[in-house]
RNA sequence: GGGGCGGUGGCGAAAUGGCAGACGCGGCCGACUUAAAAUCGGCUGGGGUAACCCCCCUUGUGGGUUCGAGUCCCACCCGCCCCA
């Protein structure tokens, strides 16, 4: 027999590329390298080696790259197409605790099969370039680029980091000084009397603070989410919307720890900026930009008036929101995007933990702040964010001066406002915010309004309430109008002798009353973010460590990088010391690690090293750099392969889940940047074009009983389904073993063939979709795989059917459609469309007694991305000695592309009557002429005129009659 | 609550504003076979009707723009995702 056997001929293939070298790509600098060729970087997100078994649907996005790089290698590219793995981080430790084996090991094992199951699909990587977060020779430049973070900071003159050097020259020349709460303060733009200081005036350890308040890696006291569970604290982005953490789901607490962390936000508007120029899903570039979350507004000053504590305490650090307003005196500062309703703000509103809190708070109300501060700090973030929620707040008798109004305005505590965003308290305007409204409504604060409503919400709302809708009527009694107005207006009761807006639009108002606040020193004009910086520190242990060591004296000396890497310390007992205790200090592991470890001794001081290690982006954060000169012992990547394979634009396509659409995204392109300034790499951006592919989902059936059932014992039966003879339910949803409905590529493999298991996949729909699989329907790729076999070899001989007579002038055409068509289809990754033509190109060769070889080889080049093993075994078969991969892709000769007839539809009124055949290249006059002409139109048209003639040429003409 | 994406035969899906349903699965009929599998050929959105001519209807619902709408615009319903 000689049939189609796609496991013997997959055996053999994938055997002879490993020894070939076959997915072997040189670059610069390498052996056989040819610079005369156009580059493409095709990167799949590299997967982390957790231990739990691949399903169907991981490989998904593999396939996918790997169709594409072929096709693009065989289009004359050099094709960089690599893999590694994400070996450093929670999921490898988790595994590792819950087998308590050491991660190395763990992680180890699971590579090894991981790189067996990639192998086993056939995709073309280039296993040279592998790499491992974990390796010390890949780590070593993960704190290489932590150590240029903090000896960089932002210049916002350029702007872009600079070395922290250059920032500490111009202080010595006077180019800056340094202002009262540490900040930079050009020395042309300094007032007299503003507090700042010359660099010449500031002790050893005042210069080190001002420098590391720049620095892009700082260390600083912050609030955290602290996982006792975990034993680690966590990102934003790891807690999820229940205040538990993504990983092992465990409670997460807020409280302040001092920490590394990376000032991402200075990068925030170019982070924004420039996701305009790039090949992204919209979906992800949206998201990216909420995640930024630029506000346009102002940041105002309230003098305290009547305070219940002493005297203003000292400045808690640079965000807190309190601001030394001259001896004894403090003013509470707001952020808000709506200056133009300040003469509405009526009461202030602080967060529980603001730290002005027990300066405002009257003795008489401590009791009550006190209570309702513990209350607070049991809710979570989220939950106290929550709308709809009955609002819960305090008074702290103290008051604060409405800078506009000159009145004396309560301040409350209440807790849906966040210590943690903005200032960490609210200028209140209850006429124009709805949850500012609820909250006076529920306590009984004035409502003011500032803002005359335009005519048609005043109508509307008037008549839903009842009202008379006039201005006067509205201005009396705002409170009982419906609905809060918080659109843009014409401001109204806002005006002093100081400054008047009345009559501005709210634009104008804006304007008008930033200029005043600037004038007076009582705010300014403000674009704020809801990014926050990164925080970068986990009280883990298996990650990178950080290149950094504590000198005696508290300050902080980062290692020479003629020592990195510093090494991670082999340790027995690795596990984080985890808690119940939400108030345990956190104990890193590496507080274990031998004293050897701990402590360095440098020109007779003793250092201890930081504890903490760095976070699971930290090595996934640059990777797709590091594949470009994996080994490289002298530099992150050299700069000439850098230039090569980055190109104009970076990675030509990158392709991963949307899950990934903030946090590694957005990460990725803050280190690319950090370094695009630094000049280590030559694009703006590290990813040009990103695709997300789409889950693939199953059935999976429940008993009565609702138990899942296994689903491939579940047997179809009139439209019902049975399992065991019983009645199932069938539902439908991800892939996984607690469905009882995974699929494993092994199975599929054996039962079928890896190539009918990429056909299918890819063939299931668009790759972006997500798409049930069905194991049934995968026998239609087997036909047609056999087809295209049975077309080329005689099954009962094993003969080649390929012989050199001419094909006729139907099948060539059918073959130039069919090539154009899967050339636009390759580049767009609409490889379903691509397949189904490859379908309808076979299915015309079937009935043929030979198959002239001019079908058969663009046929093969076609195929052989997709079905790269059998594309090896008939390209061979052919007669080709060379490989299929780098055979040149067949191009559509544009003779047999227009046909000589076409078909023609005649509508009458849109509906199609008639279909005409006309030789190609028919014109419009004729067109017209033959379709008034066509007698099966005729009943249509009696009895009515011909109105106008609607002609599209090579296509349809559309009579409108009447 | 705000935003984004989607809704097309029994199923997966295709369709630069131009003949809706390519291609595949499933189903039906036939050929080959002692038989089955495999393979090959034909039919297969719904309704009317005389299964094949022909007519009507059909892309979640209702409007609109247009000679012409699955595609563009508005409102609504449903599903998924993101931010609250």
């Amino acid at each position: 027999m000689h049939g189609y056997d796609p496991q013997a001929i997959e055996k053999k293939w994938q055997a002879l590329w490993e020894a070939r070298g076959t997915y072997r790509v040189p670059g610069p600098g390498d052996a056989g390298f040819d610079a005369s060729r156009p580059k493409a970087y095709v990167l799949d997100m590299f997967p982390y080696p957790s231990g739990k078994g691949l399903h169907i649907g991981h490989p998904l996005g593999y396939i996918a790259t790997d169709i594409y790089a072929r096709y693009l290698r065989m289009t004359g590219r050099n094709v960089l197409h690599p893999m590694g793995f994400d070996a450093f981080g929670l999921p490898a430790e988790q595994y590792a605790i819950e087998h308590n084996v050491h991660p190395r090991l763990t992680t180890e094992t699971n590579i090894s099969t991981m790189v067996e199951q990639l192998k086993m699909l056939g995709l073309g990587y280039d296993w040279e370039r592998e790499i491992r977060t974990m390796d010390p020779g890949y780590y070593r430049w993960t704190q290489w680029i932590f150590l240029q973070c903090y000896k960089s900071w932002y210049d916002p003159r350029v702007p872009a980091a600079r070395p922290i050097a250059d920032l500490e020259a111009e202080l010595t020349q006077g180019v800056w000084r340094v202002g009262t709460e540490g900040k930079l303060l050009a020395t042309a733009e300094a007032l007299e009397g503003d507090g700042s200081r010359a660099w010449t005036e500031l002790s050893a350890a005042e210069r080190d603070a001002a420098l590391d308040r720049q620095r892009l890696a700082y260390l600083a006291e912050v609030p955290v989410n602290w996982c006792p569970g975990l034993g680690t604290v966590l990102a934003n982005e790891e807690v999820t919307a229940e205040g538990r953490s993504e990983r092992g789901n465990f409670p997460v607490y807020r409280r302040p720890l001092k920490q590394w962390m990376l000032r991402i936000t200075a990068y925030a508007d170019r982070l924004l900026a420039d996701l305009e120029g790039l090949d992204w899903p919209e979906a992800t570039r949206h998201m990216q930009r909420n995640w930024i979350g630029r506000s346009v507004g102002a940041r105002v000053r309230f003098p305290i008036a009547a305070a219940g504590g002493a005297t203003a305490d000292r400045s808690s650090g640079p965000d807190s929101g309190v601001v030394a307003d001259g001896p004894g005196t403090a003013a509470v500062e707001v952020f808000t995007t709506r200056p133009d309703t300040l003469f509405g703000a009526t009461y202030m509103v602080l967060a529980p933990e603001h730290p002005l809190v027990d300066q405002l708070t009257l003795p008489s109300q401590r009791a009550a702040v006190a209570a309702y501060r513990v209350q607070t700090a049991a809710r979570s973030e989220v939950d106290r964010q929550t709308e709809g929620k009955v609002k819960t707040g305090v008074d702290t008798g103290g008051r604060a001066v409405n800078p506009a109004t000159g009145e004396r305005i309560p301040v409350w505590i209440a807790d849906y406002v966040l210590m943690g965003y903005g200032t960490g308290a609210i200028m209140a305007v209850p006429a124009h915010d709805q949850r500012d409204f609820a909250f006076a409504r529920a306590f009984d604060l004035p409502v003011v309004p500032v803002l005359l409503p335009d005519a048609g919400w005043l109508a509307a709302q008037a008549a839903a309430a009842g009202r008379p809708g006039t201005h006067e009527d509205y201005l009396a009694h705002v409170a009982d109008y419906g609905e809060v107005f918080t659109g843009e207006g014409l401001a109204v009761n806002s005006a002093t002798d100081a400054v008047s807006l009345d009559g501005q639009p709210s634009a104008e108002a804006r304007k008008t009353v930033i200029a005043w606040l600037e004038r007076t020193g009582q705010g300014a004009g403000k674009v704020q973010y809801r990014l926050r910086d990164w925080l970068f520190s986990r009280q883990r242990y298996w990650g990178e460590p950080f290149p950094i060591l504590h000198g005696p004296d508290g300050r902080v000396r980062p290692v020479d990088e003629a020592d990195l890497p510093v090494l991670l310390p082999d340790m027995e007992d690795f596990k984080p010391e985890g808690s119940d205790d939400p108030d345990a200090p956190p104990r890193p592991p590496l507080a274990r690690a031998p004293e050897s470890w701990r402590k360095v001794v440098i020109d007779g001081i003793t250092y201890e090293r930081e504890l903490n290690t760095m976070p699971n982006w930290a090595g996934s954060n640059w990777y797709y750099l590091r594949y470009l000169d994996p080994r490289n012992d002298r530099a992150l990547v050299d700069p000439a392969k850098e230039r090569y394979w980055m190109g104009d634009k970076g990675i030509d396509l990158y392709v991963g889940g949307a899950e990934h659409a903030v946090l590694h995204l957005l990460y990725v392109r803050f280190w690319h940047k950090v370094l695009y300034d630094l000049g280590h790499v030559g694009t703006v951006e590290p990813v040009q074009r990103l695709v997300h592919q789409g889950m693939i989902q199953a059935y999976a059936y429940t008993d009565d009983r609702g138990v899942h059932v296994p689903a491939d014992e579940v047997v179809e039966q009139d439209g019902s389904f049975h399992y065991q003879g019983q009645a199932v339910n069938r539902e439908y949803g991800k892939m996984g073993k607690s469905l009882k409905n995974m699929v494993t590529p092994e199975d599929v493999v054996a039962s079928h063939g890896v190539d009918i298991l990429r056909l299918y996949e890819m063939y299931l729909g668009p790759l972006e979709a997500s798409k049930p699989w069905s194991t049934r329907d995968m026998v239609g790729i087997r036909r047609f795989l056999g087809r295209v076999w049975r077309a080329m070899v005689d099954r009962e001989t094993g003969a080649l059917r390929v012989t050199d007579a001419p094909a006729d002038d139907e099948l060539l055409r059918l073959l130039h459609r069919t090539i154009a068509k899967v050339s636009a289809d390759m580049p767009a990754l609409q490889f379903n469309t691509a397949i189904a033509a490859l379908i309808e190109l076979t299915n015309a060769l079937t009935g043929l007694p030979e198959l002239p070889r001019t079908v058969a080889e663009p046929l093969v080049l076609m195929l052989a991305p997709m079905a790269p093993h059998l594309g090896e075994e008939l390209w061979e078969r052919l007669g080709h000695a060379d490989s299929v991969t780098t055979a040149p892709w067949p191009a559509a000769d544009p003779r047999y592309l227009a046909a000589d007839t076409v078909e023609i539809a005649v509508q009458v009124l849109g509906k199609v009557r008639a279909r005409i055949q006309v030789p190609a290249g028919t014109d419009r006059a004729e067109l017209e002429r033959l379709a008034l002409a066509e007698a099966a139109v005729q009943p249509f048209l009696a009895g009515k005129t011909v109105r106008k003639v609607i002609v599209v040429p090579g296509s349809l003409v559309n009579i409108v009659a009447n």
